[in-house]
DNA sequence: GCTCCACGGTCTATAAAGTGGACCGTGGAA
DNA sequence: TTCCACGGTCCACTTTATAGACCGTGGAGC
């Protein structure tokens, strides 16, 4: 398959589309975070750390609109909300993995480049 | 491997870090235009198309920083400067290939569940 | 000689996006 | 009676991106 079919700015191309969502800030961390367990809305701020309520809850729901994500509301006070993927998401989850390996083995190499990056300049 | 070791916000992650940079607008994009050819700053524009200048200078930049990229400038006027993928950037390409067949091939899916979704709403 | 263009950027005003924190209603615990 | 947790939304403020002007150089055309 040729990557530069992910190119072409106009005319919606499907896999930019598809990149365009997955290329954000926290898609990826989400996903990540949900894949041992399903999780409320606040345990999965915390568990993130660092991102915004706000943004959290956009992610979130485009992961639902998209169809990686599902979310389920319990009439209960305090209200629980709990996200948990779906088979879409859990499908996405294998080349994620391998993303994730790479970065893993990898990252000695990235460190180093910038090390000398930074040695040069 | 665990997918869940990409969170801990707090503390440097190296995988977040890589993912970081990788989860940016267009990253991906211009490792994907120099997959089959070196390619110079302003066909890079082009070929892309709706990126600005400025970001692709600093995706450009980065990515050098990274090692994902090599920057070669010739001392000629116009000024020439070419941009191609270091060794490092195509091993990249093996697992940005996954990730892009999976997009290719549930689009159709992902299409459907916001469809889905528009319905429901 | 004089004008104009291509190139690879940078700089700058303006617009868009993200952040942290206040705020909301509810019901149960203290 | 007071207070808190929950899952958000809303707002003022800061950060980030965008579009477009601008830069120097040298060669082509006149």
């Amino acid at each position: 398959m040729n990557v530069t079919t992910a190119l072409s700015g106009e005319g919606g191309c499907p896999i930019r589309d598809v990149l365009d969502r997955i290329g954000d800030q926290w898609s990826l961390l989400v996903l990540a975070a949900l894949e041992p367990e399903t999780l409320r809305f606040n345990v999965l701020l915390r568990r993130i750390g660092d991102v915004s309520k706000q943004m959290l809850s956009r992610t979130l729901r485009r992961l639902e609109e998209d169809g990686f994500v599902e979310r389920t509301v319990y009439a209960e006070v305090p209200p629980r909300v709990e996200y948990s993927l779906t088979d879409l998401g859990r499908s996405f989850l294998v080349p994620m993995r391998a993303l994730i390996g790479w970065a893993d083995t990898h990252q000695p190499q990235v460190e180093a480049a910038r090390a000398a990056y930074r040695a040069r300049a």
